[in-house]
DNA sequence: AATTGGTACAACCGCACCCCC
DNA sequence: GGGGGGTGCGGTTGTACCAAT
């Protein structure tokens, strides 16, 4: 079907009968009202994304309730906007979030936590519920993963100080492979947003564990990270136990404003950048996005029961 | 081939807020 | 001021899909 000229794909999510599934509650558990309303829940049908499309280009969005009767939809008016702005919209995006949006999920929940429609104003295109389904099924997942609370803080300096400079990285080397293995600085520009710059001050904020080697990261402007590659000189190697020892040297270059926060003692060259490297994050060959999968390793263990010490 | 467990996400719910009468 | 309808938001749930066993 096309509707403004994008395609739309009416069907109830990613062509399979999915969705939350109500067919049981449409069999078991209809609500009294509904009967009386004569309302429909559960998936919906192309026939009714054919008509709630249609309505809303010859009458415009909106009073969602009497939209819903005009329309001839059994539908309560909630539905009809849910149904409308996650998915019939014609600038919803759909598929991968790229690097560079989870990267922005992540500084913006870090500054406003649950506001998922804050944060979806930030990403064009995407819904707060994707966004919201993205933090619970990836960043949830992995504090589920490294049994601690996805609101302590521990998980968030892990996020801020390992994912967040990870991702960066990975941005950076998308956008210039060449740089990316090179030993020079280079800066990559994410994405211009009006926002402030999500890095505390990290004269006062940088645990002496911290176990980040390889990045610089310099406030450009508003929420430009730019992502400095270190250079692989500064590195010698210790594994002890199946852990890394760290050591830490932060500093603060006052000309050019950088966060020089990382000069851990891992060996870079045995896996390019450090340990957890070629691991956090996989190509999807049919989209071409990459898609960090699994951002954490050893490091980020280490990291947060250093955290529970230092507690 | 069948089963199982994990993942993704559409769609629901309850609540709070806003606005108009 | 307050009552009611409309709207928006965050939390939750159910199930199709998929990979592993």
């Amino acid at each position: 079907m096309d509707y403004h000229g994008q395609k739309i794909e009416v069907d109830s999510g990613r062509g399979r009968e999915g969705g939350r599934g109500d067919c049981k509650k449409n069999n078991q558990e209809i609500k009294e009202e509904d009967v009386v309303m004569d309302l429909r829940r559960g998936p919906w049908t192309v026939e009714e994304d054919f008509t709630l499309i249609n309505f809303i280009a010859h009458h415009g969005e909106g009073r969602w309730n009497s939209l819903a009767r005009c329309a001839g939809l059994k539908r309560t008016g909630k539905s009809c906007r849910l149904r409308w702005l996650n998915y019939l919209r014609p600038d919803v995006r759909r598929g991968n979030i790229t690097l560079e949006e989870q990267l922005l999920i992540l500084e913006l929940h870090s500054r406003w936590g649950n506001r998922w429609s804050k944060i979806a104003q930030h990403l064009p295109g995407r819904t707060d519920n994707e966004i919201k389904n993205y933090w619970r099924t990836r960043v949830q997942k992995h504090a589920k993963q490294l049994k601690c609370d996805v609101n302590s803080k521990q998980f968030k300096d892990t996020m801020k100080h390992l994912w967040m400079p990870r991702l960066a990285e990975r941005i950076e080397a998308a956008a210039n492979p060449t740089a990316a293995s090179s030993s020079g600085p280079t800066t990559t520009y994410i994405q211009n947003q009006e926002i402030q710059h999500p890095l505390p001050n990290m004269n006062h904020h940088v645990p002496e564990y911290l176990p980040i080697q390889l990045m610089n990261i310099e406030k450009t402007n508003n929420l430009n990270y730019s992502a400095t590659s270190a250079s692989s000189d500064n590195y010698s190697s210790d594994l002890t136990d199946g852990c890394y020892n760290f050591s830490i040297n932060q500093s603060v270059n006052q000309s050019t404003n950088q966060f020089c926060y990382g000069e851990s003692t891992i060996n870079p060259t045995s896996c390019n950048f450090h340990p957890g490297f070629q691991g956090f994050q996989e190509v999807d060959q049919q989209n071409n996005t990459q898609w960090m999968e699994n951002p954490w390793n050893i490091e980020d263990v280490c990291f947060l029961q250093q955290l529970n010490n230092d507690m």
